[in-house]
DNA sequence: CCTCCGATGTGCT
DNA sequence: GCACATCGGAGGC
């Protein structure tokens, strides 16, 4: 199964966090050693994580926020998926406690924003999602929500490549926003 | 729509 | 040391 595939399948699945669900709505897909926008582009010890098994945590901080992606495989290829937004479906108490007042559908909208409703950061990492306990995936629903496809958020290099996949019409997904200096790529979108 | 900027860790030089 | 980033909020046009 692609990247791209995986990234798809974990929409309109639940994910539990620290006493509080959501259901998954915006993903970002991240190739690996095949795509220039990925972490693991270049093999560090922060992107270690994303050459070992599949269904781990990758979170990493930034602009002091926390991003979780869940490392897909295979392990040569060193792929991974962003979780960008999600509806919170159980544990409001503790969502807003995290979050402060701010809309229900804006909760868990935007990665960072998302791992923060979740409480996830780097204490998460290396964590096996169809395992737990801290942070457990539901099963694939049982209708597949309908998809669309765009380019991802921030990101400079490959900036055109359509890896963002969202539940069509979902309130809860983020804005899109262009990197500043992303490079215009002669790639042909194929989504 | 756009641009700026706080804030902080990572990787390169 | 330093440039830059899978960000998010605010503010201007």
């Amino acid at each position: 199964m692609s990247v791209l595939e995986r990234a798809r399948s974990l929409l309109g699945r639940e994910l539990t966090a620290h006493g509080v669900t959501v259901r998954i709505t915006e993903v970002e897909a991240y190739g690996g050693v095949t795509d220039p926008a990925s972490h693991a582009y270049t093999r560090t010890p922060r992107s270690e994580i994303m050459y070992g098994p599949s269904w781990r945590l990758y979170v990493y901080r930034i602009h002091g926020h926390h991003c979780a992606n869940i490392v897909t495989g295979p392990s040569e290829q060193a792929a991974a998926v962003l979780l960008r937004a999600g509806e919170v479906v159980d544990g409001h108490g503790l969502a807003y406690e995290r979050r402060g007042e701010v809309l229900p559908d804006a909760l868990g909208r935007g990665p960072g924003n998302l791992a923060r409703v979740l409480g996830i950061t780097t204490a998460d990492l290396g964590t096996d999602v169809r395992v737990g306990p801290a942070v457990v995936l539901g099963p694939e629903p049982a209708d597949p929500p309908p998809v669309s496809a765009g380019p991802r958020v921030g990101v400079r290099r490959a900036a055109d490549r359509p890896w963002r996949l969202w539940v069509t019409g979902d309130p809860t997904v983020s804005a899109y926003r262009r990197h500043p200096r992303a490079e215009s790529s002669s790639e042909v979108p194929a989504v």
